[in-house]
DNA sequence: TATTGTTATACTCTATAACTATA
DNA sequence: TATAGTTATAGAGTATAACAATA
């Protein structure tokens, strides 16, 4: 689990203040709308053993748009270079991804996925969605509607 | 970033049917959901150096409910007993949290978590929250409301 | 000389196996 | 003999520093 799973809004940033009343609100509603995304987000997570570890899988889905440089990978993933050099090894050993060799820069590689290394991050996808599929199902049309709703308010909040 | 994050309903879970509509919409709607959550929690997550690992803030957590032994504490995080052990080792170091003897029974110890860890845990709840706070003061009330109900509904449908 | 990528080494978190002490 | 906890050791995944090849 992760901290304050079921916890109500405790350690609300904001300082006691004269005003407290909207922001004690907004606090807790803050709380409760990313302990329900935390708790969706780790009941779809990986589960050990019959997928790729989570790292793998993100360079995997990254190459299914393109091919990509490793140095690419790092700073999308904001990992050190070495880091993705260990990672896209394993992945190439694995027949996942395939290197090629930059033909404008001879110090650059090209990543291409494979079609094995497309079936694994389709195989992932399906696994990870298929509990949420479940339930989904047994919810009503304005429930469904709410959440669909709920989702696209999400994104933008996040992006905004 | 994780698998799927911008990626429409790739490699939806049913097998192609003839009542295929239904199950599309499903899996699209199963996918937009766990991507917004995900997306959530990603941007709230543990940005290191600023608090403590997420491993040590968890058990942290679980104390603030009150004292726990090792072992309890290893079977609700779903982690082998040396694992446990060293966590505690690290937080007992950092004085958040303290051994005691467990009166009845010599082999078992009760772990108590400390003013300094209480703090801890406070600190790291507004230092994730904060991003959310902000954002959803720009909501509309309706806007709002809809995302208090839709973090509702999420739990049930998880917790079903 | 700067850049791309890899290799060398070390640290953290995880695990299983072996050990100590209490019941 | 069984149980609670720790120590010993090893395997991933991460990082920084040093290196090789190319621009």
């Amino acid at each position: 689990m992760n901290v304050n799973e079921q916890a109500p809004a405790v350690g609300a940033p904001t300082a006691p203040s004269l005003s407290a009343g909207r922001d004690n609100e907004l606090a807790s509603l803050a709380n409760t709308v990313r302990i329900a995304c935390q708790r969706v987000s780790r009941r779809v997570r990986y589960d050990s053993a019959d997928t790729l570890p989570p790292h793998q899988l993100v360079v995997l889905f990254h190459l299914t748009k393109g091919p990509m440089t490793p140095g690419d990978l790092a700073s999308r993933e904001r990992v050190s270079a070495p880091s993705m050099s260990k990672t896209v090894a394993t992945l190439v050993e694995a027949g996942l991804v395939e290197r090629t060799q930059d033909p404008d820069d001879g110090r650059r590689c090209l990543l291409v996925v494979t079609a094995a290394g497309r079936a694994a991050v389709d195989d992932a996808a399906a696994h990870r969605d298929w509990f949420m599929i479940e339930r989904l199902a047994r919810l009503t049309d304005e429930e469904r509607e709410l959440l669909a709703e709920a989702a696209r308010l999400l994104n933008e909040v996040i992006s905004s």
